[in-house]
DNA sequence: GTTATTGCAAATGATTTGCACAAGG
DNA sequence: CCTTGTGCAAATCATTTGCAATAAC
């Protein structure tokens, strides 16, 4: 994936009479080496770990320029922080479920789902240019067996559980 | 509507071993005597205006109040601040649309979408707890017309546009 | 050589919190 | 009275910005 999302970065940069960077390099490396979701602190500690430190001014500055040339998106995932999505290249259009015991995102695609709310938009006078759908649920595991297995790892992974307000 | 408010917020307060104030009961007033939504510092204007100003630490504490009691819920209109709808008494299910052109936002309610959204989340093998769906659009006349007749408003009210950062 | 980019530290802006005083029940 | 609520000012937290130094092209 990386190769693609080089070319597109490559070509938005001169286009807008921009720069390459060894900054900007690390940065979109890191970020597209997994499918994660990540908030600009967590990304910041991953390019730390790599060695690959820059300073969060940079890093912010980095990350709307992907956003801009759509190759993150940033979503809501109700926590008062931005989390960005680097999904949006491979899968378009799809939406995110989270889990409101143990805070896992889970992506999902419907074909229905963007045909129904494209038919909404154009029923109100409108023409859809971006729709982002949350779902907050629980699991059926942890609600019917009394343990939610997603819960468990992420306890041990230390991961942000939900629960808004920073 | 205020009544049933006022009754479900009693019942609230007391269940809660809370109190009845002279502020929480001007916000209160304040917020449901429309249906508009509002953040926070708009309310505190309006609060304000009315001669029923309160410290900007009640205002958010009375929030986060009224939100936990089901009687106002927070939305993300993507502009980094939280906004209040309190309509949701009324309308248990419904979704915003945000024009683009001029930030008006637009509540809609499609029964049909509330059964994808449920199948779906059940397919994933979860309960879903709360959905919520944000579509930005933009306006026909606007992009056939060349005008928008809810940007000529919103201009000549001053009222804050779309374009994120806050 | 220009002009964009970086890092630092200071600024922002929304929201939260500690604390002493005021006020419900 | 006893405990919750209020206002103030200070504190947080994520994010942005001014500016001098640095590095692309």
């Amino acid at each position: 994936m990386t190769p693609e999302v080089r070319e597109r970065l490559d070509t938005f940069i001169k286009a807008k009479g921009l720069r390459r960077t060894a900054q900007r390099d690390a940065i979109v490396d890191e970020i597209f080496a997994s499918e994660e979701h990540f908030t600009a602190d967590e990304l910041w500690e991953r390019l730390r770990g790599a060695g690959q430190g820059t300073s969060r001014a940079t890093l912010y500055r980095t990350l709307s320029l992907l956003t801009e040339a759509n190759l993150l998106q940033e979503i809501d995932l109700g926590d008062g922080q931005t989390t960005y999505d680097p999904n949006f290249l491979d899968r378009p259009s799809h939406n995110h479920l989270v889990c409101v015991d143990c805070g896992k995102v889970i992506e999902f695609e419907d074909e229905h789902l963007e045909v129904l709310n494209d038919c909404i938009t154009r029923r109100l006078g409108f023409r859809a240019v971006k729709q982002s759908l949350r779902i907050e649920a629980c699991c059926d595991e942890l609600r019917t067996k009394g343990r939610c297995p997603n819960l468990i790892e992420a306890r041990l992974q230390g991961k942000r559980l939900p629960g808004k307000k920073r």
